[in-house]
RNA sequence: UCUCCCUUAGCUCAGUUGGUUAGAGCACCUGACUGUUAAUCAGGGUGUCCAAGGUUCAAGUCCUUGAGGGAGAGCCA
């Protein structure tokens, strides 16, 4: 009898096989167990038949409690009734290690909680697919890099230099110096290239804002491709085609992921065919303020229109909860008023979110009037612009004061650097940013004495301007932002095994 | 760092205008039911109401301070 895993069940149909792994749920009937079974490749329902096992098979099968693991051998049958589309009939249950009182059950959790038992989360449905996608996605993303002759190399986590003045490192001693862990590895990436022309870096970056937002964390993932030879606009071409084909791989590879997520994957279908808007900065603040439309409709209108309907929604949910309520209290079977009560609870926190954009819509429309030309997007200008289209927005020519010093500066509009940010749809924000690379040494000198930064630090960069300097560009794509985006998560914290944020050290 | 919200059973939450014995569902145990999809049905007990102080005849409920968490701003991928 073959050992195999759940994810190849499709290729045993008819035949016994051996499965290992662990109970995440049990059903019952008279004389029937339904045991769904999990193994890491996937999961599937094992029916345990009092009429066709032993009984001490069976008063085992009775008695195994959630989590607890095993090895199972049974036969494989077609059920489409089932998610993978297959179930196996239980002959035999050895049982390996017991497990009593799992923490976290098939009910509803906090985030706390499920934070602080973060080992244990990762084994539930939801969690084991959005690390299916994370590691889809990332093995898609050296496949794109490697089909386009990029080499992957590796920039140093412990740096004596901030790339950008502006924002908290972690500082940490490295042989009693003053060393910082990376928040970038761009400038080490601009060397790589000037020696293998076109490079990509793929490492854990640190940042040390006290940020608490469902979009920040401590440590994440980045990757960071640099080419040389390469101008803004071949940079924005390649960021285009780049995320198409991993949005395309992983929506060809991951379709059970996303049946389990409940995630609407047709906008997909949109990003792979279609072309995304590009906007110099100027276009996006006058579409932002309400000067310029989009599709005939200005950002303003749009969002009233928004706002009316989540009254309109608000209305027509305690409007449910109520007839909900009245029935109720009319009298009905418990198990009726346990449905009930179900749906109350949903309609709540329905409710509750909705509430929560009420109050913040007005502000965005406030935020999005009295946009300041030369000024940053703020996280709500990010979501009321994306609100305007349906795929990722290229936002380029950004006003230099508010860009890195070594961004490149355009020669007919001094006043602007081309830079490019990337902004994902349904609210995502900022999944990439990068732009051109300045290549003038006087300039870049001018620009690291504008920031207040260390020139000792910087001459090895300034190196990259004096021998054989070339126009170059790049990028840099935060995975878990990528991860949460195609998922649809409300949080980033579930696209990594172990976040780190502010306030989370353990588990 | 700032603003707003939350903290009640192992978990998720309800608790009205301050009122006398603090509630529900789930989890757990027992039983019923041959195919369940968070299975269902009957029964079984559980509390430092986050902490400290205050107002009051009376505080889970009101006030002050603190702790932890959440959402947002700033900053950012």
């Amino acid at each position: 009898m073959q050992k195999i895993t759940i994810q190849n069940l499709d290729k045993y149909v008819g035949k016994e096989v051996k499965i290992s792994g662990w109970l995440t749920n049990k059903r019952s009937g008279k004389g029937i167990e339904f045991l769904i079974v999990r193994d890491g490749s996937g999961f599937v329902q094992c029916i345990a038949d009092e009429n066709e096992i032993d009984a001490k098979v069976f008063n085992l099968a009775k008695s195994l409690s959630q989590e607890s693991s095993f090895e199972l051998k049974g036969t494989v049958v077609k059920d489409e009734k089932q998610i993978g589309g297959f179930e196996i009939h239980v002959k035999d249950i050895k049982l390996i290690g017991e497990s009593v009182s799992f923490p976290i059950t098939n009910k509803p959790h906090g985030v706390e909680f499920l934070m602080d038992n973060r080992h244990l989360w990762l084994r539930s449905k939801r969690q084991w697919a959005i690390m299916r996608v994370r590691n889809r996605l990332i093995f898609a993303i050296h496949n794109f890099f490697q089909k386009e002759e990029f080499v992957q190399m590796d920039a140093p986590f412990f740096t004596g230099n901030a790339v950008e003045g502006t924002t908290t490192l972690f500082a940490t001693d490295f042989y009693d110096d003053k060393a910082y862990l990376s928040q970038s590895g761009q400038l080490y990436g601009e060397a790589m290239a000037m020696a293998m022309g076109k490079i990509y870096t793929f490492g854990p970056t640190f940042r040390a804002e006290k940020s608490k937002t469902r979009r920040h964390l401590s440590e994440f993932w980045m990757i960071e491709p640099e080419m040389a030879f390469f101008d803004n606009d071949m940079n924005m071409d390649l960021i285009e085609s780049f995320i198409k084909y991993i949005v395309k791989d992983v929506k060809e590879n991951c379709k059970a992921e996303f049946e389990i997520l409940e995630r609407d994957t047709s906008i997909f279908d949109l990003i792979i065919k279609d072309k995304f808007p590009r906007l110099t900065y100027d276009q996006a603040a006058k579409i932002l303020i309400g000067e310029e439309k989009v599709n005939g409709k200005t950002t303003i209108e749009t969002l009233e229109n928004d706002f009316l309907e989540v009254l309109k929604n608000i209305e027509e949910n305690q409007k449910e909860i109520e007839s909900a309520e009245n029935q109720i209290k009319a009298g009905v079977k418990k198990g009726q008023k346990n449905y009930l009560q179900n749906k109350i609870d949903t309609i709540k926190n329905n409710i509750k979110e909705l509430d929560e954009k009420k109050k913040v819509i007005p502000q965005w429309i406030e935020s999005a009037k009295h946009f300041k030309y030369g000024s940053d997007l703020g996280g709500s200008d990010e979501t009321v612009l994306t609100r305007m289209f349906d795929l990722p927005v290229m936002v380029y020519n950004w006003p230099h004061e508010i860009k890195a010093f070594y961004m490149k500066r355009d020669k007919e509009n001094p006043h602007l650097a081309k830079g490019v940010d990337v902004l994902a749809p349904e609210g995502y924000g900022e999944v990439v940013g990068g732009g051109e690379r300045e290549t003038n040494e006087e300039l870049l000198i001018g620009k690291i004495n504008e920031h207040q930064l260390p020139m000792k630090a910087f001459e090895w960069y300034l190196d990259l301007r004096r021998y054989g300097s070339v126009p170059h560009a790049g990028f840099g794509l935060g995975l878990e932002r990528m991860v949460a985006w195609i998922c649809k998560l409300k949080h980033i914290r579930e696209t990594i095994p172990f976040p780190r944020m502010y306030g989370r050290l353990f588990p």
